[in-house]
This record gives C-alpha cells, structure tokens and sequence, in this order.
DNA sequence: GTTAATTGTTACTTTACGGAAACAAATGAA
DNA sequence: TTCATTTGTTTCCGTAAAGTAACAATTAAC
C-alpha cells in the first residue's frame, strides 16, 4: 500500500528535501544522484514512482526518462522537477511520456499533492470498480457497500477488505500470513492471531444474516470461503 | 462523437506540439493565433473545447474567455494555458468560467487527461444549465439556487459546489483527495482535513431541513451521498 | 474604510477500530 | 483417558480517524 519513490537529482539539498518531506508523509524514499544510481535501484526495488530532476550533469532527467519508456517501463510514474528557464526544452519533454512536472521553486505541500494525485491515477488503471457477489452477499466496491439478501449491512475497514479478499477468493484455503499479506499487506507486521480475531469479528457481523457458514476453518491451515456447506 | 479541439497560441511551436499530441489521441484540431481568427473559427465550426493561451498579444486569453461567456457561451469548454505562475491571476482565470487551467510547462498525458476530464463533464451535463434533484434537494445551476422541500437555501461557493458534486455524483464513495480535485480543482493545494470541515459546514446547513443524513461517512475511505437511508 | 462573509488551518474532543493478551473450548495425538 | 496444540471468544487499551469549534487571513460587500 504505501508507496515507495525514487528521488534523482544532482543536488543533495533538493535530495534531502525533498525525501524528508516525502517521508513525513509516509512514503518509502529512495535516491540517486545520477541516471546510473537511478537504474540500479529501479532494478532491485519496486518503485511506484519517480521524481527526476531535469537537468542533470551526464544523462539528463530527460533522457533517462525517455530511455525508460523506450525500454518499456510504463507502469513506473514519472515527475519531472523542473528550473525556471527550462522552457525552452519543453517541446522536448513533452513526448517522452512524463505523468507530470514541478517547477521550481516548489512548495512540500505541491510536491506531496501532485505526488498523491499521480499515484491515484496510476492506480486507478486497473478499475477495481465491479461488483462481486458469492450467494447472497454483493459487494460494491465504488459504493463500498456491502449487501446481505439486499440489505445493507456495515463493516469495519478491515472487516470490509478481508470479506473482498475471502469473497473474490473462494473455494480456497489461505494461510493466516497469506491472509496477512493481501489484507493487511506485506509491509505491516501484526501477529497470526490477529486473523482468527478479525474472523471471529467477520463471522459475528455475518451471524445475523445466517452466511457465517461461508467461511471455513481449516484447521492447521488456515480459513476459507466458500457458498457450498462442506460438511 | 470525435470531439473538435481549437488550440489558441500566439507561438506556432506551442501550437503544433499541442494539435500532434491531440490528434495523436484522435481529436480534430483547428488552431488560431490570436482572438480574430479563434472567433471566426468559432462562428463557422462546432467547436466543443477551447485550448486558450493566457498571454497573447492584442486580446488576451483571459479577455476573451470572459467575453465569451459574457456573451452567453456556455457550451463550450475552455481550458486556460498559462505560463504565470501568478496564483491571483489563476484565481480570477477561475472566476470567468473556465473549466481548467493548465501551467507550462505540461506533458501530453496532462493535457490528453485535462482535456478529457473537461470533455467528459460537460457531456455529463450537456448544458449545465439543468436542474438536478436527489431526494428533497433541487439544484438549478442556472440560478444557482438550492431549494429544499421548494424552499430556497442559502449555501457558500464552496458548499453550493460540494454539494452539486456530491448530488450529481451519488452512491459512490470519493476519497478526500477525490473531492478535493473534483470541487477545489486539481492545482489547489489545501489540507485533506479542509474537506471534513466542509462536510461539517454542509450539513450543518442541511440539517434543519433534515437531510443531513444525505452525507455519509465511511471511515477510512472517505464520503458518499445518497438519498438511501444506510442503516 | 469599515464590516461581514468565506475559507483554510489548527487544536481539541470524541469516537470506534485494531491489535494483543488472556482465557475457554475444541481438537487431535499418545 | 490425558496432554499439547489449535482455535474461538472476550476484554482491554492505545491510537488513528472523524467531529467540532475557534482562529486568522483573505475577500466581498456596503
């Protein structure tokens, strides 16, 4: 979930800045001074986006970044941080595929915004928007709601994010770290145990409505969903 | 249904680089240097957005956006490109009636978004001169009244606008940031917890006439309208 | 030029959610 | 059976999120 940005710049005061500001925000900083230490990164990491400074001594911003669109590379986002009088080179930036640019001087508060704004775009792509339904439970991911027989029923976020995960998942066993790693994600650490609490959480909102049957106990493995009663 | 795009630019480097980037995405484009020639292309086209410079030799972009909607154009969409950073000018730019401004320097998928993002709400509303309702609540733009159980209601700007989005947008769940870009516009950059407090303004407004209940909160993710009871 | 309205931010309060601990119950193995 | 292990369940508490009010700055109105 949280997302992790590469910083590229020459300069260690902007570097510095601009992490530090990323940081209080919670996101995962990376830098690089140069192209090279950019690419190597990129290699090893996940990277959600980069913020890549314009003119830069060797390969400039501009030509990393088109280099990286050349080879492919169209799910990382890339803003460009731009000076004052770059304008002129702004034809050339234009092609290359950029997702958006800063001018400096920038504020934090721009950088974070528009930082935020790409990431929301980018994620946006895959449309997580449809509706699923198992037996008698809908879900409405764009509404966030949850129907039970027709009729509303209330979750709490976590209960909400692991009834999605269970329900668009059915018929198979997962583990409680399985669990763990798509509703909680990989990078929260939080006991096994939590699972059968927020199981047992689920199971007590489901009770009333007579579908808490749909989710299993596997034991020694972990839990699962299914409509049909196995047993 | 291919929407016609004319691209007013005193520079013709500008210019050309803006109609390859939309017609690479399938517009038709029609380009003008100065305010002359946009209004006779204007007067002999059916033209559905406008791509207006700010600074322009003779009329300015700004002086002819206000003159067009003054004479009573509101059809079509303007977007305002502009090189100032001037966050006063930004502001009255808004004022006008423009759907969107765009700073210099902007990659293409900016502008490729902007522009869909304006065509798509001006189909949404293929003149905004409608009257939308949603339970008690009646909005006519034109007028810019709200009535509720057909009394008129006095709101803010930033509450009449919040909550026209909010009507026009409804069992759907937006994210702060959401309705940030949707009602404050896409370059403002205002805390995330503003939104709450204007949630808070609008339905205390609403709350005498016992609709507040329209607004729903969904803890963790953000606020939803709908005219549903949710209990 | 004075006043009122609007708006963004901050600080404080309230709510309720999530995580872990603790204990009970169930299960399986010896 | 007895014991160990796994799972169910409840309760408590810290904290993150949302509600709220007050404040300052800006803008509009008079």
């Amino acid at each position: 979930m949280t997302a992790h940005i590469l910083v590229v710049d020459d300069e260690v005061s902007i570097r510095d800045m601009v992490r530090m500001a990323l940081e209080i925000d919670g996101f995962i900083v990376s830098d690089a001074s140069n192209a090279h230490q950019a690419s190597s990164i990129l290699e090893q990491n996940n990277i959600d986006l980069i913020l890549l400074d314009w003119m830069m001594p060797g390969i400039s911003g501009i030509d990393f970044a088109s280099r990286l669109r050349r080879e492919g590379n169209h799910q990382v986002g890339i803003i460009m941080i731009t000076a004052k009088d770059d304008e002129d080179d702004l034809v050339r930036g234009l092609d290359i595929g950029t997702d958006d640019y800063i001018k400096k001087p920038f504020s934090t508060k721009e950088l974070i915004s528009r930082t935020n704004a790409v990431l929301r775009r980018l994620k946006d792509q895959p449309n997580s928007n449809e509706v699923v339904s198992a037996g008698v439970i809908t879900i409405d991911s764009q509404q966030h709601r949850i129907l039970i027989n027709n009729t509303e029923v209330e979750f709490s976020p976590t209960e909400f994010r692991l009834l999605h995960f269970l329900l668009t998942h059915p018929d198979r066993v997962f583990a409680r770290d399985q669990l763990l790693d798509n509703v909680w994600g990989n990078q929260v650490y939080v006991e096994d145990r939590t699972v059968d609490v927020h199981i047992r959480r689920l199971r007590k909102v489901l009770e009333p409505h007579k579908c808490d049957h749909y989710i299993n106990t596997v034991r020694g493995v972990g839990y699962r969903f299914t409509v049909n009663k196995s047993e």
